[in-house]
DNA sequence: GCTACTCTTTGCTCCATCACAACGACTCCG
DNA sequence: CGGAGTCGTTGTGATGGAGCAAAGAGTAGC
């Protein structure tokens, strides 16, 4: 079975860590490919959830409508992370869409044997447990930064945060390595796609980000930093 | 140990559902019941996170406080709640402050503990991973509200939120039991004082509410529903 | 039951951000 | 290489809500 090429992935996979090669090779046997073609959906917003995935290659982007229309940017994930978590574990409705932005390719395991792992292998359930935290917290701090932040050190936090997850280091500063649109920044940030662009022109005539259709380079991610803490600027 | 006495709250406590009672004996022995009056604090914020709680008595309002000094009111909890999970198990530090605003007493178990049950109890893993993923889906329904919504939208919905939570029914409405001042309604939704207060003046106009110093009544439930989900008035 | 304190209300001002429109730039494809 | 479509920029209002000040209402302690 073709799975085991993956396992480097899961070895570094937060889910997996810590555990012996009997035991992943065990439940990399368990897991199912399915490969989905850039635009293409590894599930749809209230479907019931039935799968946890490991991206295995590619970039899958999560977004939530609202009733009213408005869309959310939740998540942009790359090779390696968890996704479908929340919905599978807790047995619930993908509280998201799942769309491809490259052709990916993701490990699954439903719930059922999920749960059958965890009570096999304890250091996993455990793994589960912390991964579950973080994302509490993840989600905790986002929610704190809404509440209380301006737009421009949102946009902040939020080119800082995909910097640190996918960004690729360039010689002259840091590449979101993702199609990301003004529009996706406005809906990670609860913004405007409007307010965003003039955020991000401000910026580049600074010399702080470089930017172009659907890219955004950090030259200076001390800046940002200095903008998302909200210090004043360095120089006048 | 006096600790047996709480055996039926935890029955009921989400992470122990579907145990037995030898099994739940023994959670409950390897407990430490912790009691903290009015004013005092479970934890502060950046605390290094070592107990995970479930509430038997009393309220605790959990909140974060800005490097800039902005409050944000994250959560309230009533007995049966379980707190301090996330961090406990995701061994890092407290996210936010957890005040009793009631005499309380709460049972506590360290992480490492936590742990050990889990492993002992493979029901009670599956248990913590599902209130996890509740959690994660709490906080990324609430970050998407802030995000989308209005501030009048917002509060509708923290109200709504709080008398499913700890509402009292009474005759003329649902109380919510707890005292709630216009400043923790603001820190809830990420507003003002000055906002929360005239959009409680206008509803308590409406009819809707009924309201006084840190008290609030929700006479018509269904009308504060049709604002959280932006419905017209039904009525001119 | 007076006093001090805290919580709430309300009027006013101001501004960050939204909303819209129109234009400009880039890309893809035939 | 020309045209259509998408994405980004910028100017001009409009406004929801923040921020502040001052007064009103409850509450608690003495």
């Amino acid at each position: 079975m073709e799975n085991e090429a993956y396992l480097p992935y899961l070895r570094e996979s937060i889910l997996f860590r810590g555990m012996d090669d009997d035991s992943l090779l065990e439940v990399v046997r368990a897991g199912k490919l399915r490969r989905v073609k850039k635009g293409g959906f590894f599930f749809h917003q209230w479907e019931p959830a039935r799968v946890l995935y490991v991206l295995v290659d590619g970039r899958v982007k999560f977004t939530q409508l609202t009733a009213e229309g408005h869309q959310v940017l939740v998540r942009v994930s790359g090779p390696g992370e968890v996704f479908g978590a929340v919905a599978a574990l807790g047995d619930a409705v993908h509280p998201a869409t799942g769309e491809a932005h490259a052709d990916s390719a993701a490990l699954g395991w439903t719930s059922e044997v999920i749960s059958g792992l965890m009570e096999r292998f304890p250091t996993m359930a455990l793994n589960v447990v912390r991964f579950l935290a973080g994302r509490v917290k993840e989600f905790q701090d986002r929610y704190r930064e809404l509440a209380t932040e301006r737009v421009e050190r949102r946009v902040a936090h939020a080119l800082l945060r995909l910097a640190e997850q996918i960004g690729r280091k360039m010689k002259d500063g840091i590449l979101i390595d993702l199609t990301l649109s003004r529009q996706d920044i406005a809906e990670m940030t609860g913004t405007t796609i409007f307010t965003v662009s003039r955020i991000l022109s401000g910026w580049e005539a600074r010399g702080i980000i470089e930017s172009g259709r659907e890219r955004v380079l950090v030259r200076d991610p001390a800046a940002l930093t200095a903008i998302a803490d909200d210090f004043p600027p360095t120089d006048t």
